[in-house]
DNA sequence: GTCAATTTTTGTCCAGGACAAACGTGCCCA
DNA sequence: TGGGCACGTTTGTCCTGGACAAAAATTGAC
């Protein structure tokens, strides 16, 4: 890859790229001796994008639930081996991947105009459902290998999810909006910016019919709490991408659920759940798209049973 | 509002919620005497809601270009006033706003439904062209205001902008991909994350019928290079909010202008631009989207000429 | 007025100490 | 086998207070 060469990078920007604190890369440095970066002219410290990139690879792992300790000063093979070996390993058959190939064709040959009539086509020939559920969902994550990977540039990686975008808002805008309970709210929590986690689960509640207002990206807590409230839904629904680290949504995942009141539910999506140890009172975990029919099914059950006895 | 009696927040919770880092927060400490902590029976600090507030209003000041000698060390009273008069003053005619003000009472209302349907009226009445010049841009301007203002909170502001999204991609998908000269590659630079200037200019791209791809927000300089030239597009049209620091955004422009071939243009567009001093060799400052369609006949212009020379 | 130089303001960085919460381990008991 | 409890270890966050560079405001010269 002829990666031009990138300077140097200050704390904050790892901090920015590796989602590290500053705090913990001073005492990383300080206990294990890694990371160990230049300083500059004023002493500040200075990370050569070798050591970010370890770093990157290290937090990755953390959130797999290694141990810092057997982590932070092992050598690089190591690290890299742990990692091909933890998730590569569960030797997966190639299955219908035709579809899943052809994009990652287009996508490496920048081709867009090809990606567009593809998924277009793609769209129309599965339906909205099966398209997000069975393709869109797998081929975020044959994505985001490609570009670990180094197969995929960064501007690549922006291109499929323009397209994919821009295809889930065509599926959904044909949807008729629909009334049936639970009413939601969409959005993500301030630090995760990803749409198209969001854009799916829409998709995925508008083929039920839901009642479904998505805010978008990045509310703040007390935001999504007052108005959820004032546009009286039921569920609050929030996606998490593998780019935030789970203590942090953890954390805000308990201050947002302090602020709702009780009788208003909160699902949270996205892969970042899937190692998750601890449940959290009130909060319903959805680790995978397909499941959502199941959950929603749930909540109706429920939803009904209390409605015959109340009303 | 029946908030829930929430908790005093740690340090940490505080920068999440106002966006202040934690050493920002001691500095204050140290240097204003606000904000003023509890302190636990671990003598770390614990803010009460009401300094979050406050942090939180002086937060949003600091967004408009205020100090915070001026704002740290007032006293809650004059912050408010301050957030109220600030922004109100510019009386502008109220112009033939109905759908203007139709748009903002639906938003004001938390209307959803109502919001949407609206919007596509609108378009499928104005086109396109004119949905995006005579309408979009006028209304994200009122909307801003009106946040400013305190009219409308973060998650109004939100469900508009995921509205209008949705309309644009909608408009956008409907139109039969162009390829006239130029070919633009649009995109934002790292640090701008706002979708809805770069969509308005896709908009206003594709009815003139000319071969577009979007890379979405946030492309880093050395890929936008790269992808540009692997496209072999001969315009990189940038868009620019007021959120982000003019200075900033020119050391970038300036940047991204050094690793692009020459005879790739530069457009920067976005109201960013408008009290711009000094011109940048290479680039085109774009103020406002119907500047765009002279723009583009330019460059049309000077191609034709070019390629009757040489073709 | 415009531009350069200077002063003030402001946020980020540093070091190294402290400690609580999370985690792993070993043990007991059902 | 498995669930609970006590114990040591690991780990991240918080603390203080000093320092300084980048940004903004101010001054001064032309």
């Amino acid at each position: 890859m002829p990666t031009p060469q990138l300077p140097d990078a200050s704390i904050s920007a790892v901090e920015r790229e590796t989602g590290l604190s500053k705090d913990t890369l001073r005492i990383w440095e300080r206990r294990y001796g890694f990371p160990l970066p230049l300083r500059d002219a004023h002493g500040e410290r200075l990370y050569p994008q070798e050591q970010v990139h370890k770093l990157r690879l290290i937090s990755r792992l953390l959130d797999r639930g290694l141990r810092p300790s057997q982590l932070v000063a092992a050598p690089l093979e190591a690290l890299i081996a742990r990692a091909s070996s933890d998730s590569g390993g569960s030797a997966r058959a190639p299955e219908d991947g035709e579809l899943l190939d052809t994009t990652l064709r287009l996508l490496a040959a920048y081709d867009e105009a090809g990606l567009r009539s593809h998924l277009s086509v793609a769209l129309q020939r599965l339906g909205l459902q099966r398209f997000v559920i069975d393709f869109a969902a797998r081929m975020n994550l044959r994505v985001g290998e490609a570009w670990s990977l180094g197969q995929l540039s960064i501007s690549q990686e922006h291109l499929y999810t323009e397209q994919m975008q821009h295809q889930l808002r065509q599926g959904i805008g044909a949807t008729y909006p629909g009334a049936r309970h639970p009413g939601v709210m969409l959005t993500t929590l301030p630090g995760e910016e990803h749409q198209l986690g969001l854009l799916m689960a829409q998709a995925c509640l508008a083929v039920e019919g839901i009642r479904c207002v998505s805010l978008g990206v990045q509310t703040p807590a007390w935001e999504i709490s007052e108005a959820a409230q004032r546009q009286g839904v039921e569920v609050v629904g929030l996606s998490f991408s593998e780019a935030l680290r789970q203590k942090v949504a953890l954390q805000m995942l308990k201050d947002l659920r302090a602020r709702l009141p009780e009788q208003i539910e909160i699902w949270a999506g996205g892969a970042l759940w899937a190692r998750l140890r601890r449940r959290l009172p009130g909060v319903r975990f959805i680790t995978r798209l397909d499941q959502l029919p199941r959950v929603i099914a749930d909540y109706r059950a429920q939803y009904d049973t209390w409605s015959e006895h109340t009303g």
